[in-house]
DNA sequence: TTTTGAGTTGTTCGA
DNA sequence: GTCGAACAACTCAAA
C-alpha cells in the first residue's frame, strides 16, 4: 500500500539529523513524502526584513538539496495543511515541536483542523525539549547555573542517522519560492544548511580552544557565528553537542573553550525552558516590581531614541554596534549587552522598545533568548543583573576593543583616530583637535545618566 | 523544614 | 597601576 506523508517545514531547514523527517519518511513506507513550507501572513509582516531575506535564502537551499521538490503554500496553516492533505490523500503530517507562544497556538490549531488525520511531532528544535528539565519538586528553574548543571546531568540524544534519499513526491503544485530580496547595503550570511556545517567546522577546527576567553572580543572573529543557522534548523543543536564530545575527548586543551561554548547552547536552551513555562514573558516583566520604573519620553527621548537606532550616539562602541546590526543584520553578544544596557541605563528607555528594534533587524532573531536577553539588562528577568551593574561604553571599549578595530571597522568618521593605549578611539571628545568631522557629540553624560538610573531603580526597589 | 551557599557577562572608590 | 571591597538585599536550589 502506498502511503502519503507530509513533512511540514518551519524552523528546522536541514535533511540531516531531522528526526521529524525520518518520521515522515518511515510514515510513507513505499510512498512519498510531501516537503511543504507555509507563508504563514501572521509571520510575514514588514518587519524583520532581513531575517526573511535570510530565510527565504534557507528555503531557496532546501529546496534545491531536495532537487526542487519544495511544495510552497500561502495562507493560514490551520487552512492550508488540512486543504493539503485532502488534496494529496496524506495519511500523517510530521512536525518538529514549535515551543514558542504562536507556534503553539497555531500547531494546535492545525491539530484541531485536521480532524481525522495524525499531527505527528517529533523532537524540537532544542537538544532538550522545553519543559523536561525540572527541579527535584517537579517547577522549572529559574536560575541559570543550576538549570545547566540538571540539563547536562539529563543529557540529549544522538543525533539521527542522515536519511538517505527520500522518496520526495513530484508534480505538487506549488507556489513560486518568493525571490530572495537584493540590498546593496546589507550583508547576511551565507544560507542553508551546507554553510551551516560549513560554519560550524571552522569554529570548531580553529576557535573553540580559545573561545571562553577570545569570545568577548567584538573585534575578532572568534564567536561561532551560528546563531541564524540554529535559529531556522539548518543546524540542530544535538548535532553540534554530538561533534564537540567527540572532540573534548580527543583533545582536552579544547576542553576549557567547549565547556563554555556548551553553556551557551545551554542559554539558549534555558531561555526557551522559560519562554514555555510563561509564554507572556515576551512582553511582560519576570520580575513585576520593574513595572513601575519611570521611563524618559517625550521629543528629547525620542531624538534620543533614534539617534541610538542609527549609531549615533556619540560613544564610539555602542555607535558601532547599533550600525553593525544594520549592516549584516547581527551584532556581536558583548556588544547587544553594552547597547541594551545604553539604552536602558543611559537613554533611560524601556527594554521592550529596543527588544523590538532588535527583532526588526536581526537575522538570528529569537524571541526567547531576545526578550529574555533584554529583561536581563534591565534587571527584570529570572536571574537577572544587579540593576548597579550599568556598563561603561568607554571601558568596555577599551577592555574588549583595545586597538579600536570594531570602532573603525563600522564608524567610517572615525577611521584615522588611534586606539591602544594613548589612543582617543572610545573617547573621542578628548582629542585635542576636536572630534573628527561628521561624528556626533554625546547625547548624553554617562556618569550622569548611571547617577540616574541608580536613584530610578532604587525607587522601584521596594 | 530549616539552613546554607550561591548567583554570566560591571564599575567605582580608596588603600 | 593594582587590588579588594562595596554596591543591596533577595531568591533560588539543594542539602
Amino acid at each position: 500500500m502506498s502511503e502519503v506523508s507530509i513533512m511540514w517545514f518551519r524552523r528546522d531547514l536541514r535533511l540531516g539529523d531531522n528526526p521529524a523527517l525520518l518520521a515522515a519518511r518511515d510514515a510513507a513506507g513505499d510512498g512519498a513524502v510531501v516537503p511543504v513550507f507555509v507563508l504563514d501572513p501572521v509571520l510575514w509582516k514588514p518587519s524583520g526584513g532581513p531575517r526573511r531575506a535570510f530565510l527565504l535564502d534557507c528555503l531557496k537551499h532546501l529546496d534545491e538539496a531536495m532537487a526542487g521538490h519544495l511544495v510552497v503554500r500561502r495562507g493560514d496553516p490551520a487552512t492550508v495543511i488540512p486543504e493539503l492533505v485532502a488534496e494529496l490523500g496524506a495519511n500523517s503530517v510530521h512536525i518538529a515541536a514549535d515551543t514558542g507562544p504562536y507556534g503553539r497556538r497555531r500547531d494546535a490549531a492545525v491539530g484541531a483542523a485536521l480532524k481525522g488525520t495524525e499531527l505527528v511531532s517529533t523532537g524540537s528544535a532544542y537538544a532538550v525539549t522545553p519543559g523536561r528539565v525540572k527541579k527535584a519538586d517537579g517547577e522549572p528553574y529559574r536560575v541559570f547555573t543550576p538549570f545547566a548543571r540538571a540539563w547536562r546531568a539529563h543529557g540529549w540524544r544522538l543525533p539521527a542517522t542522515i536519511p538517505g534519499a527520500i522518496p520526495w513526491m513530484s508534480n505538487v503544485d506549488s507556489e513560486p519560492l518568493p525571490p530572495v530580496p537584493e540590498r546593496d547595503d546589507l550583508k547576511l550570511p551565507a544560507a542553508g544548511e551546507g554553510a551551516a556545517h560549513m560554519s560550524w567546522k571552522a569554529f570548531r577546527d580553529n576557535k573553540v580552544a580559545d573561545y571562553s576567553t577570545e569570545r568577548n572580543r567584538p573585534d575578532l572573529d572568534r564567536t561561532s557565528r551560528l546563531s541564524p543557522y540554529l535559529h531556522f534548523g539548518c543546524i540542530h543543536p544535538r548535532t553540534l553537542l554530538a561533534d564537540l564530545a567527540a572532540l573534548t575527548d580527543l583533545a582536552r586543551q579544547n576542553g576549557r573553550g567547549a565547556h563554555t561554548f556548551v553553556n551557551e547552547i545551554a542559554w539558549r536552551e534555558f531561555y526557551a525552558d522559560v519562554l514555555w513555562h510563561q509564554p507572556d514573558s515576551a512582553r511582560d516583566y519576570l520580575q513585576p516590581r520593574l513595572k513601575k520604573m519611570a521611563y524618559s519620553s517625550g521629543p528629547t527621548a525620542e531624538a534620543n531614541f533614534t539617534a541610538w537606532t542609527q549609531g549615533r550616539t556619540g560613544y564610539p562602541m555602542v555607535d558601532a554596534g547599533m550600525r553593525q546590526l544594520l549592516a549584516e543584520g547581527w551584532m556581536h553578544n558583548r556588544v547587544r549587552m553594552l547597547v541594551a544596557s545604553f539604552l536602558i541605563k543611559d537613554l533611560h528607555q524601556e527594554w521592550t522598545r529596543g527588544a523590538r528594534w532588535f527583532m526588526r533587524h536581526l537575522v538570528d532573531g529569537d524571541l526567547a533568548s531576545n526578550q529574555h536577553g533584554w529583561q536581563w539588562v534591565a534587571g527584570s528577568g529570572t536571574d537577572a543583573a544587579p540593576y548597579y551593574r550599568v556598563f561603561n561604553p568607554v571601558l568596555q571599549g577599551k577592555k574588549f576593543d583595545p586597538d579600536g578595530d570594531y570602532v573603525r571597522r563600522y564608524v567610517p568618521e572615525l577611521r584615522n583616530v588611534e586606539g591602544g593605549k594613548g589612543g582617543r578611539i572610545h573617547e573621542p571628545w578628548e582629542l585635542p583637535d576636536g572630534l573628527p568631522a561628521g561624528y556626533p557629540e554625546r547625547i548624553v553624560d554617562h556618569a550622569d545618566e548611571r547617577e540616574v538610573a541608580l536613584e530610578r531603580y532604587a525607587a522601584v526597589r521596594d
